[in-house]
DNA sequence: CTGAAAGCGCTAACAC
DNA sequence: GTGTTAGCGCTTTCAG
């Protein structure tokens, strides 16, 4: 049982004495072939177990039926519901998904160019790992569209689709900070990359709009830190220890914008040990909308990212432009919103 | 620029006037090649930037070196922990990773098959939908080496590695309910499948070691909900939904165990709103020691999943199958370990 | 050490 | 309608 060949067309054509290419037109369902030869090869094919190679067909159509999707990490909760969405949009349309793991890092990044290289995959979905790469010029050089997820590298004249980051943080730090709020920080991810520096932007953007000095303000980088080549989503206890060092009852802030939802789980612990209260003395406004966000005690203020609306239309994009190479490039943002809790007052 | 001829072996060879023959073994590192043409056609290759076109390498040699990964849901964090381990694995052995979602449908399962037929990938690792469903058999009948992830379906001859869920359930509820304890419920997934199986199993059996009358004690399935087709992580609103309407300040149970981390967040809820306390009134034990676990007010105890570990251990398992077909088969179940905080008391 | 030939499984040209 | 031929890019015989 072990060695059983696979079965081929020729296998199938032998078996009805016919020709491999009449099978092959049979079963791709053209139509110079008699309702009556089909039906039998059909038939035929699925008795045997009959099943295409892909490689073979990829090899003579230049088409693999396959998209890449390289996604720096899995467990980071944007990502995966990011992931869902182009595996099953994929899936929708008939592609498989190469997955590519790059942890942030230029090396991976690299790898994993060449590897969709060497698997001549008819497209890519991206999230780059630096803000100046041209790791993936390589594709577009060899041919195969790229869209750029999340994070943008712009002048690469690559499709992009993301988030409004800039303005979906604007608009809800101005919201949330319109009362009584002088002094508000940061906690962003120690990341050189287009979100983050997004993030930063419509932060100062909200504080000139609502007349804060800059110098009543802070934008504080938590260290990534990286376990062992395992890949973690962000770490709470690196936001708290941070935190923690900072805030003190006689010095705090009146606001902690966080770059993520982790972050703010550990701002929340930091505040509480130090006898502060959220939203009372210090307003905590996370980012992500994670599943968690809603249940902790204060529930958390945070902006929800529509991941899946990424996904989709990353997707969508993709496969537009591997039918028409030439269209005009695009650049999608998708808008973020606040989702207003207690955590915020 | 945008229908660049791919570089192949035979554009290298002609520009050396050489045979593609040559070349090709020259980058193959096979020893029947001079060092000086060798290192011309590496030079050479480099130069005009070529890339081996696996698809026409499959053809010939049989091997993909392509890994089949079948998951039900990227957005579970121990799924997603599983991913990332598994590509991280792979990459390091040189294999690529084919991820198939199938959302916990047996169409989506039977369709992820038959893709990786086409694909012919060297290994399959996957998540069974079902306990009974032999949907697999057409891989292992094709010869292509399948681990079973997590999930067992016993009797089908495959390789597995998982979580020794029995245990692990068995062993924490009887540590957390020492003292006091004799209501427990257990808030379970309505899904038909082994790790549902095994967290009843061990609960019931904790019960009998602890001299519980099960009439004392509840499982409860918690409905799952599909949101238009979305892939959705468990939903603590489920879990509320349910508790709530169960959960009164003159009866309720002393422990509740849930079956994961998020069903965890609505019972938290559920106690908090008719006026209980964790642990006071009601202990909580959650299952994944998701990333908000500690975080929690109080911080939740719950059972640590290995899931790296898991995922590490079965990309090894698949390699050495891979490279063996006949030896022995293999089941692993690692140990999950309680992680106690403060909701158990 | 290198080249020529064959063929992996399939599809696109052409014949008939 | 169906068969024959050729070739996708590569590796593996087998010659030389």
């Amino acid at each position: 049982m072990a060695r059983s060949q696979r079965v081929t067309l020729r296998d199938v054509a032998d078996r009805l004495g016919l020709s491999a290419n009449t099978v092959s037109r049979a079963l791709a369902g053209k139509d110079q072939v008699s309702e009556a030869t089909r039906d039998m090869i059909r038939a035929e094919a699925k008795r045997l177990g009959y099943v295409p190679n892909s490689h073979a067909r990829s090899l003579v159509s230049g088409r693999t039926m396959v998209v890449g999707l390289v996604i720096t990490n899995p467990s980071n909760p944007f990502y995966a519901a990011l992931i869902s969405a182009v595996e099953r949009q994929c899936r929708a349309a008939g592609y498989s998904v190469l997955l590519l793991v790059t942890e942030d890092s230029e090396d991976n990044e690299e790898r994993a160019v060449q590897q969709l290289l060497r698997t001549s995959v008819d497209g890519v979905l991206g999230v780059a790992t630096e803000c100046r790469s041209d790791v993936w010029d390589g594709l577009s050089g060899a041919g195969i569209p790229v869209v750029q997820l999340s994070r943008d590298i712009p002048g690469r004249g690559m499709d992009f689709v993301g988030i409004d980051v800039e303005s979906a943080i604007h608009e809800a730090v101005v919201r949330v900070a319109r009362t009584g709020v002088r002094r508000i920080w940061l906690l962003e991810e120690d990341l050189r990359v287009s979100t983050v520096a997004a993030r930063t932007a419509g932060f100062r953007r909200a504080l000139d709009d609502l007349g804060i000095a800059h110098a009543h303000s802070l934008v504080l980088k938590v260290p990534t830190r990286r376990t062992s080549g395992a890949t973690l989503p962000w770490r709470p206890d690196d936001a708290y220890a941070l935190a923690a060092n900072l805030i003190t009852p006689g010095n705090h802030p009146d606001l902690v914008v966080t770059a993520n939802d982790y972050f703010a789980l550990g701002v929340y612990q930091a505040i509480r040990e130090c006898g502060l209260a959220v939203p009372d003395d210090v307003r905590v406004l996370g980012y992500g909308d994670h599943p968690f966000a809603g249940y902790l005690q204060p529930a958390l203020s945070t902006i929800r990212l529509p991941a899946e609306e990424v996904g989709t239309a990353a997707v969508d994009l993709l496969l537009r432009r591997i039918a028409d190479p030439d269209r005009p490039r695009t650049s999608t943002r998708l808008h973020a919103g606040l989702v207003e809790r207690q955590s915020t007052g």
